[in-house]
DNA sequence: TGACGATGAGACGGAATCAGTCTTACTGTC
DNA sequence: GACAGTAAGACTGATTCCGTCTCATCGTCA
């Protein structure tokens, strides 16, 4: 693919946000993408094969990329596991507090929405954590084990942005700390390089 | 029309408003409305003969309705013309600006909501400014003349909301009373009875 | 210059949705 | 038991939408 097409490519997924975000998927038409990304939609289901499924679909993967990858740049320099584990749970839950996108679609299309982050969704969630973030657990733990860590993690993270908790705030560290090593880190303490 | 028919209208204004927040009038249709209100399709042709445009227009109705409602309890206890004028212009400035439905549809579709607020729309709002000001104008001046200085007051804050100034704000009392007093009263000193 | 790929504009048919009307059945009231 | 008001939904015609296709245009590169 060139260039220029990855940038109309991006264009588009722009347009499809910012329709989705006026009408809410339900209501957004091919056309109303196309014309807001200044396309004709010819190129669109060139780009696109398979309409808006595709289309959205795609638009997922990259919010969802975009995601771990800011996330990844909170927890680079991690100086252990728990360090990262809390770093990686303050920063994910964060992100999904102040993601005005997010806090949209919830509010204009909630059984959709919340389908893309558990029941529908969440197998891709799990495999882009797993494909941005076990490599940075893999430092202090054997491979199977970072893939069992990340994805308990993915639904705590889902779980407490969705229906807080009065006892535990993910969203900060000295609230996450001890939550993760009374209930997550011990699991995990015998395989510890 | 019987009290319950008036609570059925009343919740199908509700529904289509909501509705109309969450996407827009374009992308309204009558059974997003009438699933919203709670009420079959049916119901809602025999309450609103004419469909959607006639719907929309009796929710602009309600709404200008509450509008100057609200606006005639905060110019109630004027003392003089001055004064009304003053808390009129304020209090209107600020319900505008504090509208979160007239934002939505602004932000939204600022082309039809544009156009209920000047050119299509500014007849009715006009009418319906004269009927809850003018009989408040009139004890100041000749009913003529009130009506003029009705129209002119409707005219510039609409002006002022959607095109704000930087010499002038409608919205604070000590900026809108010079205003008035420069460029509005003069005119009508000479009918004060 | 001419071939070539990418794009825009828009025609087209079929599917889906929507509008508006009408019928039927249900419910509460007088 | 008559009656008014409503929900549910069938129905038709109009409109919108989808997905594909063709054709003209434009820029690029040989």
């Amino acid at each position: 693919m060139s260039a220029a097409a990855t940038s109309i490519q991006s264009r588009v997924l722009d347009g499809a946000k910012s329709c989705c975000e006026r009408w809410g998927i339900a209501k957004v038409t091919i056309d109303d993408i196309a014309n807001e990304a200044g396309v004709s939609r010819a190129t669109l289901y060139r780009l696109f094969p398979g309409g808006k499924d595709v289309l959205f679909e795609a638009l997922r993967v990259r919010e969802l990329e975009d995601f771990f990858t800011r996330l990844t740049g909170h927890v680079a320099d991690a100086i252990d596991l728990e360090d990262l584990l809390v770093r990686a749970v303050v920063a994910a839950t964060h992100e999904l507090r102040s993601d005005q996108h997010l806090a949209l679609m919830l509010a204009s299309e909630p059984g959709d929405t919340l389908g893309q982050l558990t029941v529908e969704g969440l197998p891709r969630i799990m495999r882009v954590a797993t494909i941005f973030l076990v490599p940075l657990v893999d430092r202090y733990l054997p491979r199977r084990e970072s893939a069992r860590l990340v994805e308990l993690l993915s639904r705590l993270v889902i779980s407490y942005f969705l229906a807080p908790s009065d006892h535990v705030d993910l969203g900060h560290a000295e609230s996450a700390r001890p939550f993760l090593n009374a209930f997550v880190l011990p699991a995990f303490q015998a395989s510890l390089a």
